[in-house]
DNA sequence: GTGTCTGCAAAGAATTTGCAAAGAC
DNA sequence: GTCTTTGCAAATTCTTTGCAGACAC
């Protein structure tokens, strides 16, 4: 699909920014804020940090991205929205790791350790690496 | 073991801020820095919020602590220091899963699953809840 | 046209750092 | 006594906000 159509289907305005945020994202799949914003603004030079900030948001709450807890601190965002889990090595590079079975077996096995009256929302596994 | 002995045997001097944050650890289990300060200052006038963040970080590295990612961002330390897994629910409070067997499965199933040269260093499995 | 989005600059959190005095061993 | 640690204030880094003009639809 067409990145202006994604974006409008997500009930947000395809403004140039946004495009551009979208297309940098589908090109990196996962990053934090800064390096989004260094690679929008060698793009389109006026775009603002702030505006990069406020457009991750948005396409989070939109369900165009979500976020990572980074080890190292920093937001980092993902292009990939559905459940999933990550590899993250000592130069704090993410890859992706689908296994739906995994997740199902986790679910099962941990359903009955969370509190009274409480639901699952996600479940991710974080592996962290490190060079043999 | 008494925190005194405890610090000491991690190789580091047995200070009264040390030995203050360790006890509040020791009770909070899971804590922001922010938090552990207003909890150290409220015994102690005087300690400074660097000094929490200083002590805090050299806990981690001597092994006496060991940091969470947290979904808000802020950066929590764990009193736990072995391998164990986090449920996080909606207000952020954090309760330990320990799992080792559960680890292990997780760790056999993904193994080739991570880079050529690369060895798990660490599994960390968060649940996020909500009510129901 | 209207309501949302962007740029800018300023504010706000969280965290770190330099340095001199204080304290542990 | 020596080397580490602390307190303080200032600096950094990351993120959010207010507002006026610009833009998508």
């Amino acid at each position: 699909m067409k990145i202006r159509a994604k974006i409008k289907d997500a009930g947000l305005k395809a403004t140039p920014q946004r495009r551009l945020v979208y297309e940098i994202m589908q090109k990196l799949q996962h990053a934090p804020i800064d390096e989004v914003a260094d690679e929008a603004q060698a793009a389109v030079p006026g775009i603002n940090v702030s505006t990069v900030y406020r457009i991750m948001e948005s396409f989070c709450e939109a369900g165009l991205l979500s976020k990572i807890n980074h080890p190292n601190g920093k937001t980092y965002f993902d292009i990939t929205t559905s459940e999933h889990h990550h590899i993250i090595n000592e130069a704090g590079n993410v890859t992706d790791i689908e296994d739906a079975e995994l997740t199902e077996l986790i679910k099962e096995r941990l359903k009955d350790k969370i509190g009274e009256g409480q639901i699952i929302e996600k479940i991710s596994i974080q592996i962290i690496t490190s060079e043999k």
